[in-house]
DNA sequence: TTTAGGG
DNA sequence: CCCTAAA
């Protein structure tokens, strides 16, 4: 193809974009959906094409905007037109719908750009550039985003900034660098659509337009980026109707002049500069996040040519291709979310921190032959684990068994926050698309807080709400049954909570159960085994005590009165653990396992606590 | 739901 | 620790 000879020139795997340039977004009558019908589709191209030599004629009449016309006019005969299928909605969908403060005008959306080079580009050169533009876009709209909101953090109150995909919906790098929480850093694994970016309500119009503008400036053309680095910026500093912030605008011109350099650096196009090779960005941010991010365009970058193509009832070969392409990639992806899925909250000094380690899939129902091999067993797990995934995630959030709506509320409002029981949080993902065969909740298989050594300063914490639960303690108290009431053996805080192991037909998905446990009271809902774990000695002095307070066959008591914070410890196992100690006690000492002499021992000790007088060993 | 008891 | 009958 020739568009892909010229598109494809990076000796390392770098290639530079293409972006039509695309001064001013005239309204288009396109949906976002035109790539069902070809012909369909050309058609608008025409009409974008034309809108697009409109402008430009507009836009060269204009003296500001010098030497960037004659650029323009040569990279739109060089770029197929296509590639302005889409572009123009997405910016003018993007621009209307939050108003952007009368800015009207940008470039030509990337996305755009970029879903319609994925179908007219060959597979190699396709996923190439996808990967390329998409890591660039990547970076830069992390960059920028960075450098904007800490710049306009007065001005800008931006809860989430968006970069829009048409078609794939909206693929959000929040970075709320908003001025009410200082510090806040999220991925929203969602595939956020449309309608979803409508709900980020705190999301910064001005901010917003710079963003996606940025991540026009981010693929220019070769042509373009050689023209001068600046031109982007003219376009949308001039054509707009409402200027933004120059701070604004000068971040978006430092973007362009870095981006022409990343974009060109490693590549052979004659007009590249060679200045500022090997330009590292300033910020690097979170290479994970972004490389997650990175992660997800492409995938959803992929999933949208296989859809295409299964669309059109053609080119299965290349679809099947593709399929196999995609579902490794979102093995990998999937895998890592499952391993290092961490849900930061960062509030100045009051952190809650939950680490969710992975997450179980109920239900996945595979229907697949008995002569299938064992590898297309594997490939369909994958695939319906992947078209889980990939159709999108509705996360709910669980406290104590409670689904907690409303969004507004801050987590401490909702009684997320230090000092409560954070191992009552659950978290389900709704499969948002109609996966029908595959709709159902899935549950975190996982969760526990970040390290061992917040575990500790946890423990530590008061929490400002009111709250039963805390009381940390590092050594299990004596425990004074006078006072049922206040008995509190909070266990938990200080004891490694663990999980039963995952029954999950994904055998990717089966967790490490020992380091990454969970409340035992979530986590009966696939009926696997409850893990073992002993009681300690102190739990059993408590359950002596109660017992002897309380009688036997009060299990429930026991449990409420001892045991209430021990989500672990069911009534039942308190029964059990009593039963356990009574045929302990009336065996032969030899009989036993462990340490014959424990009970002497327990006994001796405890007459020598004064603080438990009233020990009465069974 | 809780208790009791076998497995 | 699970399961379940019985209350």
């Amino acid at each position: 193809m020739v568009l892909q000879k010229r598109l494809d020139y990076g000796s390392h795997g770098h290639q530079v974009p293409i972006k039509p340039r695309v001064p001013i977004l005239a309204p288009v009558k396109c949906s976002t959906r035109i790539r069902k019908k070809q012909m369909f589709a050309l058609d608008l191209l025409a009409t974008a094409a034309e809108t697009l030599l409109a402008d430009q004629e507009n836009l060269s009449s204009r003296p500001n905007i010098d030497g960037t016309a004659e650029g323009y006019a040569t990279s739109m005969k060089s770029v197929k037109a296509e590639q302005f299928a889409e572009a123009l909605p997405l910016r003018s969908m993007a621009m209307r719908k939050y108003g952007c403060k009368g800015c009207t005008v940008g470039c030509a959306g990337v996305c755009g750009f970029l879903r319609q080079t994925n179908i007219c580009l060959s597979e190699n050169s396709t996923r190439n550039l996808a990967d390329s533009v998409l890591e660039s876009l990547t970076e830069k709209s992390d960059v920028l985003a960075k450098d904007l909101f800490s710049s306009n953090r007065k001005s800008h109150r931006l809860g989430c900034a968006l970069g829009m995909i048409p078609e794939y919906g909206a693929i959000g790098v929040c970075r709320p660098w908003s001025t009410r929480s200082a510090k806040v850093k999220q991925v929203h694994w969602a595939r956020a659509r449309p309608t979803a970016i409508r709900n980020q309500a705190d999301g910064d119009a001005t901010a917003l337009c710079a963003l996606v503008e940025t991540m026009d400036l981010d693929t220019k053309h070769p042509a373009e980026a050689s023209s001068g680095s600046s031109s982007g910026v003219h376009l949308c500093g001039h054509d707009r109707g409402h200027i933004s912030p120059p701070l604004c605008l000068a971040k978006l011109q430092h973007a362009a002049d870095r981006d022409d350099d990343e974009n060109l650096s490693g590549c052979v196009h004659p007009s590249t500069s060679g200045n500022n090779r090997g330009y590292i960005p300033h910020y690097i941010g979170d290479r994970r996040i972004r490389r997650l991010f990175a992660s997800r365009l492409r995938k959803a970058a992929r999933n949208k040519i296989c859809g295409e193509m299964y669309n059109k009832g053609s080119k299965l070969n290349l679809c099947a291709k593709k399929l196999s392409t995609t579902r490794h990639r979102v093995q990998q992806t999937t895998f890592k979310r499952k391993r290092h899925v961490q849900l930061y909250n960062e509030k100045s000094s009051n952190e809650v921190k939950l680490t969710i380690k992975s997450f179980n899939i109920p239900e996945l129902l595979i229907e697949i032959p008995e002569n299938a091999t064992v590898g297309s067993l594997k490939k369909t797990v994958s695939d319906a684990v992947t078209t889980i995934i990939e159709g999108g995630l509705r996360v709910g959030i669980l406290l104590q068994g409670k689904n907690i709506q409303n969004d507004n509320k801050t987590l401490r409002q909702a009684g997320i926050c230090r000092g409560k029981k954070l191992d009552d949080i659950g978290f389900t993902l709704e499969c948002e698309a109609g996966q029908d065969s595959h709709a159902g909740v899935i549950m975190p298989e996982e969760m526990d807080f970040v390290g061992a050594s917040f575990v500790d300063k946890f423990a530590m914490m008061k929490c400002e709400e009111p709250d039963d639960n805390q009381q940390p303690m590092q050594d299990f108290p004596g425990c004074t049954l006078s006072d049922p009431g206040s008995v509190n053996c909070p266990m938990e805080w200080t004891t490694q909570e663990t999980s039963a192991s995952s029954q999950a037909i994904v055998p990717f998905l089966t967790p490490n159960i020992e380091m990454f446990p969970l409340s035992n009271s979530k986590r009966s809902d696939f009926g696997q085994r409850r893990i073992r774990r002993p009681f300690s000695v102190a739990e059993v002095e408590v359950l002596v005590k109660a017992v002897e307070q309380l009688g036997t066959g009060r299990w429930r008591d026991v449990k409420l009165s001892a045991f209430d914070n021990a989500d672990h410890r069911t009534y039942v196992d308190l029964k059990d653990k009593w039963k356990t100690l009574v045929h302990t006690a009336s065996i032969a000492p030899h009989q036993r396992r462990g340490e014959p002499a424990y009970w002497s021992q327990q006994q001796t000790k405890l007459q020598d606590d004064p603080q438990v007088p009233e020990m009465c060993p069974t």
